[in-house]
DNA sequence: CTGCAAATTTACCGCTCCTTTACATGCGAG
DNA sequence: CTCGCATGTAAAGGAGCGGTAAATTTGCAG
């Protein structure tokens, strides 16, 4: 399995930086931003695997962050919390985290629950890679085959793909696909997304594999 | 989403028929076999959806029965334990289970979890669709089908063809359409609406279909 | 039947949305 | 530092959506 990145959201500096040891000895890479204010555009990294989310936040509630991430991401989640009523515990359920460890706990039983939740979220076994038609996009490595051809894709590119497939059949507005490359705060043109869109359509082609990106006028892009 | 079907595997009958009561009236089948010999053939049933697994059986280890089930099955599995202890947890995990509650654990516990594995073993990719008669209008992408046959509608198409099946059954004015699908700010002839529907019907009736958009003159349209 | 308003239909074409090419900038590797 | 690649910007080109106008049809009232 590839190296999976945990984005850790904790204020407690120690805490924080125990755990980033914690975890990078046991091989995962590990982000521990120690500001909140951007943690959701953290959070919706194409690279993170899994987010470790302390729901006992200063400023805004650990509840609202998840709900923020799970309305532009799928990425797993595990909440930590030291409340330890089950009112919590339901809570965390419906609000889309994946597992909910209580304080304290046995660092050992936090990297069992780590694995269980990225084995399930990535296990599949094609996991590691999507499919339209008879093209794969590589998660590993970010790279698209088509019948023995293959290319390598830029991280805009990679991104792209990545999120149409994961929609595909779905039509994916353009200014969904703005906020998935890009946080909102960053002033982009429009246009843009076209180029990129463009090159990756340049790309796909140029394996051999007709257009698979189809464009609706005024609503989006669609895969097929 | 279907009915889904629980196997409980479990050895004390008390707990094993309130499980099953309490399980049953929240809208799920439950099969609460009480012969364990016989567990592994209902496990591996096609229509199981979900497997609740005591941990502490008698004859049978529940460590076994997992172990057995993983080999020729992916069906979800939750663990009930009463070992408290961490290592119970830790193996758990490593059996393939797809979660764990600990006894004595609260029914809405349970619920949550069972709701949550449910759902990330077997959401669906949601096919939303609204319908008039054997027309289906696809959300996701856009699109209608009738027997077979696929036609792309554009954006206002789709809202007016949208707009209408909503209010299906009643009658939707004219005006009420116009304000639907431009901003009232907008000076747009009143013609232009009539073109839309006409172009709308025009696809409809591509798919082989008679014009279900009935004209009420004076009144409006209705879907029927 | 006649007249008129409402709605349909057809044809046209402008304008927005998207694509594409070319160029500038900037960052990382060596 | 310098080269190369990624990526954003600018500008020109194109395609089809969708609005307009005019002709036609429909339906209702007197």
């Amino acid at each position: 399995m590839q190296k999976m990145k945990i984005l850790i959201i904790e204020d407690a500096e120690t805490v924080r930086n125990e755990l980033k040891d914690f975890l990078t000895a046991y091989g995962y890479e590990v982000e521990a931003p120690d500001d909140f204010q951007h943690v959701l555009s953290y959070a919706t990294k194409e690279d993170i695997h899994l987010i470790l989310l302390d729901i006992n936040l200063p400023v805004f509630d650990g509840y609202f962050i998840c709900r923020e991430i799970r309305k532009s991401s799928q990425v797993p989640i595990i909440i930590v919390t030291s409340r330890n009523n089950e009112m919590d515990e339901l809570m965390s359920m419906n609000l889309g985290a994946d597992d909910f460890v209580t304080k304290p706990y046995h660092t050992q039983i936090l990297l069992a629950r780590i694995d269980a939740v990225l084995k399930r979220a990535y296990k599949q076994p094609e996991a590691l890679s999507l499919t339209v038609g008879e093209l794969k996009l590589h998660l590993a490595n970010g790279t698209i085959s088509y019948k023995g051809g293959h290319q390598e894709l830029t991280k805009n590119e990679f991104k792209i793909l990545h999120y149409l497939m994961v929609k595909k059949g779905s039509i994916v507005s353009r200014e969904e696909l703005m906020e998935h490359l890009w946080s909102s705060d960053l002033f982009v043109d429009d246009n843009t997304l076209s180029v990129n869109v463009t090159r990756l359509r340049r790309k796909i082609e140029s394996l051999g594999m007709e257009n698979p990106i189809e464009t609706r006028r005024g609503l989006g892009y669609i895969l097929s």
